[in-house]
DNA sequence: TTCAATGCAAAAAATTTGCATCCCA
DNA sequence: TGGGATGCAAATTTTTTGCATTGAA
């Protein structure tokens, strides 16, 4: 996982200072996306917090509160089921790597697009559809180590 | 849609090469992915086959063998159910717009990324990662016309 | 005519909701 | 202690599978 931006650690105060309760399941849930390296499945997830027995509907009752909150993020899911990360303040911008082959997602920090091209894209697609850009994501296809 | 590449109307008789049966529910899936100007998800495309009165199984079926022959891809899904469009060959290589407000998809054609960039890229990833590129995909998220 | 493809029903997988109980603030 | 959060069960939604029937070649 990048390692720019705020640190994701901050998260549970920042929970409490809204007046929200801080419990177990909720903990485990933000600890889990901080360790975990890349964007991860709920099920993958339920699978790391086996040891403290959170209920699933509890880590999909997280995620989707810490969503609306804007600490955690839909990472593209690139077969049927979502995949979840922390919001680019605390991972840093980066783009995916996605193996066709085993579905796993890496993080690839930073970004290779320019300003500029940027820019100009947006400029483009301003006026000739109306479309206003807030954001890109960058996934790059292919295959992984054990899949290659 | 962008309409670079071969003709899409010709994957009818591509299929009845390879000695599959060219049904009605098969030429109406693809009459379907031709039309939407955008990424469709199944229900999308079932919607739009009601008047030919083809089952659902068989828009996922037909999605499937698409898929596996090669001439539909799974283009990314932005809040948890699947969309499908023609492969590269047919439409040309391009870029989707995703609106954050109402999860609707479109198609810009043409592709921004510089060669040299995305070639380095490539070689830095395929040495540090051992991960091989082999294609890309950009989403631009925002607003549209409607949702701004 | 034949066997692949379809439709229907039902199963499986993924996600959401209702409600009684629990526990953080 | 009170009300928000959890867990369990059950409902929804999305996708897949089994099997008898149909229809394209």
């Amino acid at each position: 996982m990048a390692t720019t931006g705020t640190d994701a650690r901050a998260i549970p105060d920042l929970l409490a200072r809204r007046g929200l309760r801080l419990t177990g399941p909720r903990r485990a849930v933000i600890d889990a996306l901080i360790e975990g390296a890349a964007p991860l499945t709920v099920a993958e997830i339920h699978r790391r917090l086996r040891a403290a027995r959170v209920n699933l509907v509890s880590v999909y009752r997280t995620l989707r509160l810490l969503m609306d909150l804007g600490f955690v993020r839909l990472a593209d899911e690139s077969r049927g089921t979502q995949r979840f990360e922390l919001a680019e303040a605390y991972t840093g911008h980066h783009h995916h790597l996605v193996c066709q082959g085993c579905g796993q997602v890496e993080d690839v920090e930073g970004c290779w697009l320019e300003d500029k091209m940027l820019e100009a894209l947006n400029r483009r697609l301003r006026r000739a559809r109306r479309f206003r850009v807030l954001a890109h994501e960058l996934k790059l296809l292919g295959l992984c180590r054990g899949c290659a």
